[in-house]
DNA sequence: CATTTTATTAGCTTGACCGCTAATTATGAT
DNA sequence: ATCATAATTAGCGGTCAAGCTAATAAAATG
């Protein structure tokens, strides 16, 4: 699940799809215009943030218009600062004798 | 920067280092023995982590100590927030027909 | 139903990533 | 110097991601 999430940000172009998709829904030739890429391989990164659960698509005529995540990207955002105890205070015990530092 | 973030979170031990790093600093030979990888291994993944300035690495001794660097994930979590406008509201008027949506 | 527009899937090549074992470096102690 | 311990780098095989072009599906229209 955060698996998908962080892999699926991890590539720059789909960022940056990210962040258009921030200004508003768009259609799949709306994104592929944005980028040098070809159409196909825009249309594959969005079906990877798409698994990812970052975007949603909704078939409308005959474009497919997509649309950000928000909540996704907050869990992920959550799942970050867990990572640096903002939620979690260890109250696992094994060996950590240089933990006190 | 964030790229190399986003990609090195994408993996499922990497993110578990940073788990047990929140816990505490610990060595090398400590991270190693709690995965099933062997010891190449998740010295590899330790590499990732360091690359992308996830972690820090300080020698000590025979022993090679690494902590979970904190205001780095604290970047990547604001750059998620920024995704969905917690942090930017776009100034950047080109055709967003449906954004009102 | 043929055509046009929109978007995805198929097939392929290239390069990167993952995991292992074996070899190498680095530090400390004898 | 030698040996033991700690950790990384080298090298290899296997799998997966990224990019392209060409082919295919889906929807609207004449």
């Amino acid at each position: 699940m955060t698996n998908n999430v962080f892999s699926a940000l991890g590539h720059p172009l789909r960022r940056q799809v990210m962040d258009l998709l921030r200004k508003g829904p768009r259609t799949s030739g709306e994104l592929a215009d944005a980028f040098e890429a070809s159409w196909p391989t825009v249309s594959r990164h969005l079906s990877v943030l798409k698994d990812a659960d970052l975007i949603t698509a909704e078939r409308q005529g005959t474009s497919i218009i997509y649309r950000a995540n928000t909540s996704v990207i907050e869990d992920a955002a959550a799942a970050l600062l867990a990572m640096i105890g903002r939620d979690n205070g260890d109250d696992d015990d094994d060996d950590m004798k240089e933990a006190a530092e």
